[in-house]
RNA sequence: CGCGGGGUGGAGCAGUCCGGUAGCUCGUUGGGCUCAUAACCCAAAGGUCGCAGGUUCAAAUCCUGCCCCCGCCA
């Protein structure tokens, strides 16, 4: 079932770098919950994981919100920054590394990659005309403009003439469309390839990466007068945190990444603008992409203009961290859109953690402690719970290595089921203490045992926790799936725990 | 004819690539249990798989046309 290697597997991530001009949102929260139970599940599996985050903090609106607030650009990011930190330390997110693109290790890694570019021929300067507007910081063509304006702010744009340097992308599309015919599988889901061979056959045009009249960022190795614009800012995140222009042993040992995960609306940049500046530049292109939808709140896509932004750190404080992770991660089937909603959530929280998973932990801690004096007991070799548990772990190893949570989190509550269904069929509660409900007890901490691991990526405090009560000690995380989810393991002889509900019910 | 995604029982989804008795969760109804967080278990009702054609012994699944929704700016 599963491939055994002597030398450790390397399983590495990223998640975009979230611009500093507000505080973190649920969409953030979204991509990055998932990378995260991801890299959990493959430290589960063994792997060397190394999973990125980070901040992106240089570009024209930071620059005009400090000095909306009378700071410098460097004060004002300063000032937001560490809130995408402890949003995440909140969130439970266990990231290997958190970059800031105003490190001088992203700077000096920057301007290797703009050399290499320019060495190569790819960066070349010319003259820009056109209109521009400052909201988007984003050129349009007249055919673009809405009655003259800015067709997203409708605000009038301004005629700009201005010397920048461009990345000459439309060279590379024979190449991208070679690299991505030579490798199909690379994004997940699949369907999104045919956006990006889409968007490369209908023609690519040359991208600008210089700002002369911007100050706030990183100047360009052969050209102060300019900065480096987002593209070579921005994206260049995921080789300068891992050491490219700073450590190239390191950087040559943790690229390409498995995994860049995006939300749909950033595919073109990553997938198309991204491969072709690292292959101007010489240098592989990721493994591969895994893209995500939108939360849709209210049927809108969440935004600032549309005033529906939800403060995940307010449903922390309200539900629990355990709660908006699970929800987000059994609800959507990764690569759609997913409406957010209380009654949802809440309604998740209910039938999956509190009357599944919480009440079958109670409900054996209660027999246990009744009819087992509360020590835990063996399970069988041949129940049949044990195919029941084989059938979860296969089955949620597969949807978890496809980045399908969803379903991933479907295998496993098919086991809580299983155990449920099991307690009834046998009425342990009815029988004299005695072998007969030792066995049947024994299998059923055996399989919330089992279970316990499995659902250890989404739930990683809750679980455990059951881990702890049910008599098992050290760290759930630690355990392996190839190893510790065979049948047969849990210990007779362990104090067993009731404690207090682990999700007491709740109403929206 | 710009590009792409989607339309499956009351709700949310899977299945569509590689055609073969329509599956899951929630909700509803009936029964059971009373160990458990009024939780749990069993069973049932409920869908002509957007519409219309076509291919086939057989189509949610392939082909053609049409309708509707959504995205292609972080």
């Amino acid at each position: 079932m599963w491939v055994t290697s002597k030398a450790k597997t390397k399983f590495s991530v990223t998640t975009p770098i979230y611009y500093v001009n507000a505080k973190p949102h649920i969409g953030h929260a979204y991509t990055t919950i998932i990378a995260d139970a991801v890299c959990r599940w493959h430290r589960m599996l063994g792997d060397e994981v190394h999973f990125l985050t980070g901040t992106d903090e240089h570009g024209l609106k930071i620059q005009q919100a400090a000095d909306a607030n009378g700071v410098s650009p460097k004060q004002f990011v300063d000032s937001i920054a560490p809130q995408f930190e402890r949003a995440w330390q909140r969130l439970d997110i266990k990231y290997d590394d958190f970059i800031r693109t105003t490190e001088p290790r992203h700077a000096v890694g920057v301007r290797k990659l703009l050399q290499a570019c320019y060495d190569a021929g790819d960066i070349e300067m010319d003259t820009y005309r056109g209109q521009y507007c400052i909201g988007c910081e984003a050129y349009y063509v007249d055919d673009e403009l809405v009655d003259g304006k800015c067709p997203i702010h409708r605000t009038p744009t301004t005629y700009v003439e201005e010397e920048n340097y461009f990345f000459r992308l439309s060279r590379f599309e024979d190449r991208l469309l070679k690299w991505y015919a030579e490798h199909p599988d690379c994004i997940t889901p699949g369907n999104r390839l045919n956006e990006v061979l889409g968007f490369i056959k209908s023609g690519l045009n040359d991208f600008s990466v210089s700002r002369k009249t911007l100050t706030w960022g990183i100047p360009l190795p052969w050209d102060p007068s300019h900065v480096a614009y987002v593209w070579f800012d921005a994206l260049a995140n995921y080789i300068t945190a891992i050491g490219y222009g700073t450590d190239d042993a390191a950087f040559a040992a943790n690229w390409p990444v498995d995994f860049h995960f995006i939300g749909k609306e950033i595919i073109r940049f990553h997938c198309v603008y991204w491969p072709a500046m690292l292959m101007s530049a010489g240098i592989e292109p990721p493994k591969g992409w895994a893209v995500g939808g939108w939360l849709i709140f209210g049927g809108e896509k969440m935004s600032k203009s549309a005033g529906n932004v939800i403060d995940p750190l307010e449903l922390v404080d309200e539900y629990g961290v355990e709660c908006l992770r699970y929800y987000v991660l059994a609800e959507i089937g990764y690569g759609s859109d997913g409406n957010f909603t209380y009654e949802g959530m809440v309604g998740r929280y209910n039938s999956d953690l509190a009357n599944n998973l919480g009440n079958l932990t109670a409900r054996i801690a209660t027999v246990v402690e009744t009819k087992c004096g509360g020590i835990g007991t063996a399970p069988g070799p041949d129940s049949v719970l044990a195919s029941a548990a084989a059938t979860a772990v296969a089955e949620t190893s597969r949807a978890w290595s496809n980045v399908q949570s969803s379903r991933a989190l479907e295998a496993t509550w098919g086991l809580i089921k299983a155990a449920n269904s099991y307690l009834e069929q046998n009425e342990p509660w009815k029988m004299e203490p005695g072998d007969a409900v030792d066995r049947v007890m024994g299998d059923a901490l055996e399989a919330l045992r089992i279970v316990t691991i499995l659902a250890n990526p989404a739930l990683p405090t809750t679980t455990q926790e059951i881990w702890r009560r049910i008599g098992l000690s050290g760290e759930i995380s630690d355990s392996r799936i190839e190893t510790d989810t065979v049948w047969g393991q849990y210990p007779a002889g362990n104090v067993v725990e009731k404690g207090l509900p682990l999700f007491p019910r709740r109403t929206v």
